[in-house]
DNA sequence: CTGTGTGTGACAATTCAAAGACAAATTTTT
DNA sequence: AAAAATTTGTCTTTGAATTGTCACACACAG
């Protein structure tokens, strides 16, 4: 019997840390929550957990300057971190700088897809997991390395597109409308004007028919968008 | 005339709420969120959601004070309300229907089982909203898909028609005026003639009947139509 | 029959979404 | 760091569908 991966989630709110924690215990996973990066440290020195969730923003010490020290110490420099950041928070400083982390994942997040990531991150020292990805028709989404096909055919979105298609394949056929579709794709609070969702669905639209096929989504007269079954 | 439940999110950490919000969208509910109390009130000034989720530590206001308040106005009497509590905070006083909250979710809590409670919160209120069909003879109307077959057959039907079929089918049999039938399918304080409601039932009519079957909406002379039984 | 209320066809005003274009912002390449 | 390529948001135009209103025909009750 293979024990549970274990988590460490580095969150100084306690209120979403436990939310989290327990979560992610519901599906599986074991966790442990601390609350500040020396403490995060400490811990690390005496277990290794299989991922360590860390907040980007975390008092005393950041989660960028924890990732780095992780990265110097020997026994921890094969730790699969992912980190968690605000949007807006400069997340070209994440790839640029080399930070180090495996993944990183914005919030607002939707619950599943950072199971989905946390999952991806361990399949790597446990090839048990398998990848997590969503099939509608003949369309393949890979939420993890964020590639979709069509007919086995790649198709190329940029990451707009590819959140957006993603809305709509998390409920298939239901009709979305455009301000659900802004918060889902572009983020809750953002603001862009209903005409940009007409216009990124259509870029979306023929991305996904570059190699023939039908129009899969469904324009709802008066309400939105949606994805056809 | 938005066709999702409406959920008001009543939360001040704003990171916990979109999180929340995110999450919610993602399941077919449409959001709102507020940070205080009072700011929850007013919002209930203008508009009612399906359903309230309530942090039971707000600033300002706590959550109890206002959920009190709620129970005395009329307008929000019979809202359905859901607390957010930590774990040791007097969950007694909530079970004892000193508060009047409907229902309460501990914090951390599953988010699966948050959904749950809401749904079961809606399906007491408003029944038609959990459904995703209405169902009547040979006419069937998805709701998510905003779709209206009869006999199996598409029918195709523009936003207002879908409204004014739908505003039928929550009410079969009865005779609805034309005012009760302005206010369910164009909306509360929109102004129309009375005759625009003969003009869009007839077409109605002549979408349902398009590939042939008997008609449904009978008309009461001097008082309006109403959904054959 | 008569007057009120409803169905019908026609029409104009309005609303809505697809397409095309383009500039600002971002990312990648050099 | 500069240049090129890509992505993204907005605007305008265009065509089509929807919607509100009217004038007139018809139906029904008293």
């Amino acid at each position: 019997m293979v024990n549970d991966p274990v988590v460490l989630i580095a969150e100084d709110e306690i209120a979403q840390a436990d939310v989290l924690k327990f979560n992610l215990e519901a599906e599986g996973f074991n966790c442990h929550v601390v609350h500040n990066g020396a403490k995060a440290l400490s811990y690390l020195e005496n277990d290794l957990p299989d991922v360590l969730l860390l907040d980007w923003m975390l008092p005393e010490m950041s989660g960028i300057q924890l990732c780095q020290k992780l990265r110097e110490q020997d026994h921890t420099k094969r730790l699969p971190v992912i980190m968690l950041t605000a949007r807006g928070e400069d997340i070209d400083r994440l790839r640029g700088f080399e930070v180090g982390a495996d993944d990183y994942v914005v919030k607002p997040y939707l619950f599943s897809e950072l199971v989905a990531r946390i999952r991806a991150v361990l399949r790597r020292s446990r090839p048990e997991l398998d990848d997590e990805y969503i099939q509608h028709k003949d369309i393949k989404m890979d939420l993890v390395r964020q590639k979709v096909t069509r007919d086995d055919k790649d198709i190329n979105l940029s990451a707009l597109e590819f959140r957006l298609l993603r809305s709509f394949l998390a409920k298939p056929g239901r009709v979305l409308s455009r301000d659900q579709l802004i918060d889902l794709a572009w983020g809750t609070g953002i603001h862009v004007l209903d005409r940009t969702v007409d216009v990124s669905v259509r870029r979306l639209r023929s991305a996904l028919n570059e190699y023939g096929g039908e129009d899969v989504i469904r324009t709802v007269r008066g309400f939105g968008y949606a994805l056809d079954e």
